[in-house]
DNA sequence: CTGGCGGATCGAAATGTTTCGAAACCGAGG
DNA sequence: CCTCGGTTTCGAAACATTTCGATCCGCCAG
């Protein structure tokens, strides 16, 4: 009966006369034509599916992995979207894996979410990567329900179960950016903060204050200001610390965007860094290497996160099991040129 | 003789027989097999060429949904690749087009120019931009002649004609900012410049030696450094500048990058920009805007250069003649706090 | 009942693509 | 000069895909 497995050769002519049918019925099977009948459809289907046929083009898909990730910016438009967007780029080069890329904040999307996951899953995307975006529950339950794996990278909500999330040790980072600033003798510590609502932000705050708190140093409210991550919100942060009476001798701030625009600021009042002002960021991009004098900042391992991230898409597409549905990878105190001990009184 | 023209039909073996090979020869050729002799693919191509001959792949492109374009960079590591890259998407996003991006740099590609081109038709791209890489005949050549719309922005090398190329006005630009440094009375004035061969670099200094020559300023070859397009080449340069008799009193610097790491040398020689050296950049990023003091620039239209990339490549899908194979947009001088008349003797 | 219409289904034939082996060619020894 | 292994070039044949017309069937009007 089973005259395919006979013969070696496994063509499409093989397959049709199994299926008793012509060749020309197989192939529009495979290609999912729809002038073929859903009887004949599943008798060949079935016949392929016990004989494991893979088309040319498949057997190619397996080799050259022509498989795409969509890769979701709210905005890009600073030195840490790059370097995230960088590792991906490199991770998904390696592993043959295109690049889909768009951004959600300059071209509002027309469509809903149950449309952008139909979407994704028809044009053959094999994961969804969501950067630094604000998202939906029901974003990610449509990607979720339709099998695509997601994972979001320092989202702006807190993270659902329903992605993986990738982020960096957010509070022992802003815990040992502090924590520095406490060992160089500084007491009056302002914290030049992101936006409110955000996730990562918060915990930068709150590392910040555990510090405070480790170091038996008062927190004083007026020393903690809320903003944005960019550079302008530094500014103007930094215009109303040198208005109070009880200047801070120490700023952290909640990014590096921030920190540069609070040494743009200094700068202009003529404050010396780091002699009269210390001054730490938060990224390590390399902005904060090249800026005069050079930040003190808390690396993330930016590129490193968007490995990962790339990473567990495809381990998620093996079916791996997942050890955990949040990573945070480690960050690093960077010491350079703009922390020093405070002014003596 | 021309047998082809006769017969309305246009197959590959029409083809075949008109060019004196066989059809597998003719498929080769247009699949950009290497197993056909330089030879013969040209007679193959010549008679393709004459009678316009489409694949089918290459007629039912324009048919089908959901298109998306290939944006390939050299590498992705400035503000200026951003910006661009921002131009694109919003474009693309507006068009409706997916972006498909890779960097070349970080993961040298394994495939060849053939292959590359190939891939990219097959998965339904209809075009290519290729922002800031260098490219070879041979990558242009298959692009055309599988009939992908590619075009390039700020070619490293010389734009071919087989390719739409777009470009700001970078000769004028150099010229403009060197006229700007001449009226405030300089006449010491430098060139920081980039990579020797790269054309956009070498058109700002041949503007900066117009205006030179211009101003009836003599050329002073110690004035005129070569480097590269990142910011420790502006360090180097400065240092090298500031170590001569005859310092400059102006720098002229290829692009921002290089300009923020000549002020930043400057500041750790105390030397104070503007009232001791004026510095002048070019590109018109936002780092331009945000350091101290905020650079002086020649601001490109990066967006806007992005944007028509993809302008271009949506007009040559819909067969319209372009007008011109080398685009050029138009600069402009921002002058902001890093330029002011040269110090007094 | 008959004929005509229309959509669904399928395969013959046309067309394009890939594989594989044959022929031509090449260069280094003998 | 020939020989021998390797490479390049090309097309026959095998294979896959698409087009297009044939066939079948249900429906409806006459």
């Amino acid at each position: 009966m089973t005259t395919v497995e006979q013969q070696g050769k496994l063509t499409l002519a093989a397959i049709a006369q199994e299926a008793g049918v012509s060749v020309p019925t197989v192939s529009k099977v495979i290609n999912g034509r729809d002038d073929v009948a859903a009887e004949t459809r599943s008798r060949v289907m079935a016949v392929l599916a016990r004989t494991g046929y893979k088309s040319p083009v498949q057997q190619r898909r397996n080799l050259t992995g022509r498989q795409a990730v969509e890769v979701v910016y709210d905005s890009l438009d600073s030195a840490y979207s790059i370097e995230v967007l960088n590792g991906i780029l490199e991770a998904a080069g390696a592993a043959d894996i295109e690049v889909v890329l768009s951004v959600t904040k300059r071209v509002p999307s027309r469509l809903t979410p149950e449309q952008r996951a139909r979407r994704i899953v028809d044009e053959g995307r094999c994961g969804m990567i969501m950067v630094t975006s604000a998202f939906s529950e029901a974003q990610l339950d449509a990607f979720h329900r339709r099998g695509v794996p997601t994972v979001v990278i320092d989202p702006l909500n807190p993270p659902s179960g329903k992605a993986v999330s990738i982020g960096a040790t957010n509070w022992a980072g802003g815990k040992d950016a502090t924590s520095h600033l406490l060992d160089l003798g500084h007491r009056k510590i302002a914290y030049l903060g992101g936006p409110e609502g955000v996730e990562c932000n918060q915990a930068r705050l709150h590392g910040y204050l555990a510090a405070l708190r480790a170091g038996n140093v008062a927190v004083d409210d007026r020393y903690i200001l809320q903003g944005s991550f960019k550079s302008e919100s530094g500014v103007e942060g930094m215009k109303k610390l040198l208005q109070l009476k009880d200047r801070p001798t120490a700023v952290f701030a909640a990014n590096d965007n921030v920190a540069l625009g609070a040494l743009a600021e200094a700068r202009r009042q003529n404050i010396l860094v780091p002699e009269e002002l210390s001054v730490v960021g938060f990224d390590g991009t390399y902005q904060s290497e090249e800026s005069v004098p050079a930040l003190t900042t808390v690396a993330q391992p930016l590129q490193e996160m968007g490995r990962a991230a790339l990473r567990f898409i495809l381990r998620q597409m093996r079916g791996e099991l997942l050890d955990s549905r949040r990573v945070e990878l480690a960050t690093q105190l960077v010491v350079r040129e703009s922390t020093a001990p405070p002014p003596g009184p």
